[in-house]
DNA sequence: GGCTTTTCGTAGTTTTCTTAATTAAATGAT
DNA sequence: ATCATTTAATTAAGAAAACTACGAAAAGCC
């Protein structure tokens, strides 16, 4: 079958939950035998699976005429394994091809500090937590990571949080424990897909992820927007005017160091000597005082850099995930206005910013299915 | 034929200039006669035209073989007209499919100041340019306007410069003179799509127009990147840190208060209060006095727009075009050094930034050819 | 003039999707 | 209960657009 309209129906579904080949067939504009002959396709691939009429509780709205055999994608077993690469953790989870919501992590564990052996230190670590799966043969590993990630090639090119694993070569070390394909993701990028995959009418927008550093995907039409570099959404290494501070990436001025966690504790420190330098005392201390003018500047400074993003990009959407969401509401209101400002999209329409969870699983298992499931051959 | 061979194949040709059905086929990678009848139909329709083995002068490099019969989008009539509605005067030119060079603009006339009758004094003035023309059918007419434009709607959304444009619907003013589709295309896409014609290497890259106001266009892979909003490329209007100006946009603060013609000219009178405040005294000034602080922050302002753009878009190449060219060299050497500093790319690898001319004719005639000619059907 | 090489066109096949017709499975009215 | 109605799914036939394969045309070279 085409391609292009077996990626097409998995991604319908995907937004749709569950659906019957007719109702598919409609909302794509295709025929029905040919959504016939595609699901045909899928479900001898084990990729679909038709769902029970006695699962299909409640729903039951007494429709006219034949009722459609329902299809979703196959939950019942763990096709993919999802690993995320983090700066302190290392998370995993097994993973299937349909995710109802956003899936626990089966295992995790700590990774090592940098040092000459972490890259044994994490293989090691990685077979110990391979041993405690249920699942041994996965249609392949999706293994996310921060940092600027070459997709294609399937390595970190720059990673300024987790330098080792620039020089390490993951894929091959997460084939050795599982011998099943490997995908390497940048981790905003799944964040955003697992959005989208959550919340299928978000289709265009800008992902922001505050944490350790500050970064961004796009998604475009329900893709991730990529561009002839294997870098792209990348708003934390902008500099902002005015700022010199030094930034783990090697320049100087970056708004990731005004406004990464480490920033904001940095500047909260600065004009609080006082208050103890945590997370924790941070957020009650804009509870109890509001934004001050320190706070208010960061937030400036991203929000330039996010307004940039839209302007340039011909966006209206940025979801804001992170530590920044975990702080006062207030806090958003103010990015959100200074987004608003800068936007250009604001004078004539709305430009909406909010805060929502990381849905990393989901965004794992949405690119694992883009690539390994209905590789797209041309583009 | 298949819309998606028929447009890539026109395409090829624009890039190549001159070739064979054979040569159009190996190059694109699909079958002599596939290319054949795309041809065939396309001479058919007068789109292309054959060669005269005449007018191959000096080429013949006594290759082995039947020689093709070469081909080339159609020179010998006038397809479309080209208009551009500037800020201060509109421009028209007939403008053949196949483009050898940047064509002289046939005739020209002077816009009135905004009025309430501007718009019925630009179609009288069009209709006495249209008396003058060689020429009285086109395919269509080509007219590219400055601001934010609905290429889609053919509607001028906003126009800080040239308001009165706003409110017309100079689409259908054109159709009432020459009775032929009508495209609106905003003024720095077309220039964009001119530069990629004419430097057909150049398939990615970010374009920067600096004249009344600062304009940014964007192509990926050879076409002109669209988003979900009917703006992008947008780099002017996004807020520099620091700065307060009044933008004609009516936000406060935007980089193209700083670095449009205006802006400079405003903040060279303000350091330099002694000069003349005019383009050709601020050229000479800074030829004698190199780039002074006032100036340095106009372009780092300008750049860091600029570099923000390319971290987003995932770019590593932008061309300078417009006012910005006429300065001297070291103005154009001061951002490309303050772009470097903030492009995320120029950690790694290259990121050129460079002056060029304003090709309009060339990128009028590439839209016209793309969305009249070989319509897309599908995106 | 044959020979080689390359171009161009024709014929037949494959792939992919569509329309039209058929069969299947439900509801609701008589 | 039976039959019309409605919607779903499958089957069959056909159209569109690409490809492969083969043959004719047009050049240079011996």
């Amino acid at each position: 079958m085409g391609q292009h309209n077996k990626r097409a129906l998995v991604h319908q579904l995907q937004k749709l939950g569950v659906a019957s080949r007719a109702g598919l067939a409609k909302s794509l504009g295709m025929s029905q035998p040919t959504a016939g002959k595609i699901v045909d396709e899928l479900l001898a691939e084990k990729i679909l699976e038709e769902v029970e009429v006695s699962q299909m509780n409640g729903r039951s709205e007494t429709r006219l005429g034949r009722p459609g055999r329902q299809l979703q994608l196959n939950r019942s077993r763990a096709g993919f394994l999802g690993v995320h690469l983090g700066v302190g953790e290392t998370h995993l989870a097994e993973l299937p091809l349909g995710v109802a919501d956003e899936t626990l992590w089966n295992s995790s564990f700590v990774n090592l500090p940098a040092n000459s052996e972490s890259v044994a230190q994490w293989e090691k670590n990685l077979r110990a937590a391979a041993k405690k799966l249920s699942t041994k043969n996965f249609i392949g590993v999706i293994l996310s990571v921060p940092g600027i990630v070459d997709e294609a090639q399937k390595k970190v090119v720059f990673s300024p949080n987790v330098h080792w694993t620039e020089a390490a070569d993951l894929p091959a070390v997460v084939r050795r424990v599982w011998n099943a394909p490997v995908l390497l993701v940048q981790e905003e990028r799944a964040v955003a897909m697992g959005h989208h995959f959550n919340n299928p009418d978000d289709e265009d927008f800008l992902l922001v992820d505050f944490g350790e550093g500050v970064g961004g995907a796009v998604i475009i039409n329900g893709k991730p927007f990529t561009s002839p570099l294997p870098i792209n959404g990348e708003l934390g290494h902008t500099p902002a005017l005015g700022n010199h501070r030094r930034c783990g990436c090697g320049a100087t001025g970056c708004v990731e160091t005004l406004v990464s966690q480490r920033g904001l504790l940095e500047s909260f420190s600065a004009a609080q000597p006082k208050q103890s330098k945590d997370w924790a005392t941070l957020r009650a201390f804009i509870s109890a005082n509001g934004i001050e003018p320190w706070l208010a500047q960061s937030l400036d400074a991203a929000a330039v850099a996010i307004a940039g993003a839209l302007n340039v990009l011909g966006l209206r959407r940025v979801v804001i995930t992170g530590s920044l969401v975990e702080l006062p509401q207030s806090v958003l209101t103010h990015l959100s206005r200074a987004v608003q400002n800068g936007a250009m999209w604001a004078r004539f329409g709305k430009v909406e910013c909010y805060g929502a969870p990381r849905c990393r699983a989901a965004g794992l298992v949405a690119i694992g299915v883009d690539r390994l499931i209905v590789p797209d051959l041309l583009n």
